[in-house]
DNA sequence: CCGCTAATTGCGAAAGGCTTGCAGGAATCG
DNA sequence: CGATTCCTGCAAGCCTTTCGCAATTAGCGG
């Protein structure tokens, strides 16, 4: 069986010492389905199928789930955190300053790049962990 | 005449179509001394010259002068943005999530990480712009 | 050196985003 | 089923940044 994008297994949350809840899960289950997003994002979008569930539970369960290690977070810019699920986490995150857009770039594009400040500065970067900021190219032709 | 840091000669700012007042020139001058920092410190450090500065006068000159070109900011992570001057960045941020320091890398080591992602996804990056989170040296052999 | 006009400042209020304290409620475990 | 501990909802609060407005002042042309 394949896990659906927004399916949430409850043993899996279980199995890492966390309480299943409705709410839990719904926040899970939203940004599985949701992709990158945001906190307040997320919010919405539980509240369609839950209205009661309220922002400081929605904040909770993110930080809840990421140290579970469901979840990931990126700075995008702007003060604002995205998450998204941690298994969809080998890629980067290209954001264009200009449209916003999101978009993606396999993680070998970084790999000499990434190496080097190892090499040069014994610093460990994770690439995935942040965005590149730029113009994406449908914005730089304009 | 070599510029000191933290000297700022008024006809620079003049010469952009901007008024010299003592609060423009202390928060540039700030900003010149203190390296990478944040709203915050910059404030705190000016009022210590000027103890009358106002915080949203500081917002709105290192606003105005970042579009005159004078400075840059930068998202370090955290919501919170650092300026430094815009003579100074022709380096790479790397931000220790660790333990928060900012190091410099030379341009030259993301050269062809940039390149690679013009050439593949059209995406005109300015890595100068934004921080490289990792770990620092000393925080990695800990 | 003087006066004018528009840019700037200070101040107080407010918006936006996230966190926290607390008391009640619910998921687990035995 | 009962106890325990974790979660949730709610409201208040904090912090950073922005805004409106009236008073002030830099820079320009006499």
């Amino acid at each position: 069986m394949t896990l659906m994008a927004g399916d949430v297994a409850p043993h899996e949350i279980r199995q890492r010492g966390l309480r299943l809840t409705p709410q839990r899960e719904l926040v899970l289950a939203a940004v599985r389905e949701l992709g990158h997003s945001t906190p307040e994002e997320i919010s919405t979008h539980v509240r369609k199928l839950h209205p009661g569930i309220n922002l400081s539970t929605v904040y909770r369960n993110l930080e809840t789930l990421e140290k579970a290690g469901f979840l990931v977070h990126t700075h995008l810019g702007h003060g604002g955190a995205t998450f998204h699920a941690a298994d969809a986490t080998s890629h980067l995150h290209l954001v264009c300053s200009n449209c916003g857009s999101v978009s993606e770039a396999d993680l070998a594009i970084a790999k000499g790049f990434v190496e080097e400040l190892v090499a040069e500065h014994g610093f460990q970067t994770d690439i995935t962990h942040f965005a590149i900021y730029g113009e994406c190219a449908s914005c730089v032709t304009k």
